[in-house]
DNA sequence: GGGGATATGTGACTTGAGTCACCGACAGGG
DNA sequence: CCCTGTCGGTGACTCAAGTCACATATCCCC
């Protein structure tokens, strides 16, 4: 679990301070699974994470679901920003992917904290980051292949990956079949290897000179 | 053309405030087309439209291109945001498309301005409209089809709307042949007339109905 | 060890979108 | 005028992705 003081020292000098959020904000526990919030629901603070993860996405009508990006403890949810600051509906939904704990900061507190250099600065930075992920999402939505995307979701989870066809799918936006049959692909090119809620990774380098190529 | 103190009277009050800028810095008047920055190139600083419109936009490795957003007046690009504050390369390419004019603020005055809570909501407000804005770029070319944004791009532009079918191609991510084909569908459907580098809506409550239709 | 729930496998088909290779139309300058 | 460059039109083809309708396979719990 992470110290919200040892993230932002700078914050003890601020009031109303960390320890002024009073119970009903201070540090909730929820198990995983939980929705934080969701597409046009009402909107109450700022949560931020301080241990787990959150996994923020967007949903077509139908049943696809697309992720946009998952939080990490320290970090602050932004897609409540929108609705705070320009009172639009949310427009995506967070789902905790693991047990987590979070603070929810209400707007005033939010605003008073901003005073404090160091905080602004790491939520500008936040907010930064976050454009450059969905820029880079939108690209590889628009212009690379399935099959691309899906080595490149592969990457980086270490060599065994227990997660269901359906999963991926939801993270890249398409469906449980088409995710099982390029999976199937990449096992005949030995590149992994394949079981119930399972996918070890053989030959990393295979997936990510396919994740990487030309775009084409 | 917007008076930056006009906009932010409060920077009236910060040192260095708008009139100490320098020269070089000053309001800069540049033509249409003019390419302000692009992926991967330094960064100099953030602008700040005062007159005109900036594209910004996001280009595939082959010919494609597609637009995130448009900057208007008042407004500052956040996409040199990650190159500033996270020291990622810029993400997307911004290019006028009207002669505009502009300052250049420099990392250190925007930090300095940034002490100013209404400066500072102004720009956390942006980047949360951003935010919305790209979510629902994602959204679109996730799951519309082409024939429902194209619709949605021709709306909201009055009656005659003056461009080449290559530029809507590159506002929606795609190519020539699919625009060409899918406006003559539309005016086969009687909701538009077609003429050299023009489009004049007929029916727009059609294209409405398309561009806003079950996104199945 | 039967039975429901969840996860996976697969073939046949449809379709949106992109590619290729043209052609014709039009505009503007010399 | 003619010539050149941009813009628009179109048919034929390919292919990735999605849809449908199943069949199997596993797990876990009773």
């Amino acid at each position: 679990m992470i110290e919200p003081a040892e993230l932002y020292p700078s914050l003890r000098r601020v009031q109303p301070g960390l320890s002024d959020l009073g119970p009903s904000l201070g540090p909730i526990q929820v198990p995983k699974g939980t929705v934080l919030f969701d597409e046009n629901a009402p909107c109450q603070g700022f949560p931020m994470l301080l241990e787990g993860e959150v996994k923020v996405s967007r949903s077509s009508g139908d049943g696809r679901s697309l992720e946009l990006y998952r939080v990490v403890p320290g970090e602050l949810c932004l897609v409540s920003s929108a609705c705070l600051f320009r009172s639009q509906p949310l427009s995506a939904r967070g789902v905790t992917t693991k047990p987590s704990s979070l603070l929810l900061i209400p707007p005033s507190v939010f605003t008073r904290w901003l005073e404090e250099p160091s905080f602004r600065d790491s939520v500008l930075g936040l907010f930064a980051e976050r454009m450059a992920d969905l820029t880079a999402l939108v690209d590889a939505v628009a212009f690379r292949k399935l099959d691309q995307r899906l080595a490149a979701a592969l990457l980086g989870r270490g060599t065994v990956i227990e997660c269901t066809h359906q999963s991926l799918a939801d993270e890249l936006g398409t469906v449980r079949e088409i995710v099982t049959r390029l999976l199937h692909r990449f096992e005949r090119e030995a590149w992994l290897e394949l079981a119930r809620e399972q996918i070890r990774i053989l030959d990393a380098a295979g997936l990510r000179a396919l994740a990487g190529g030309d775009p084409l």
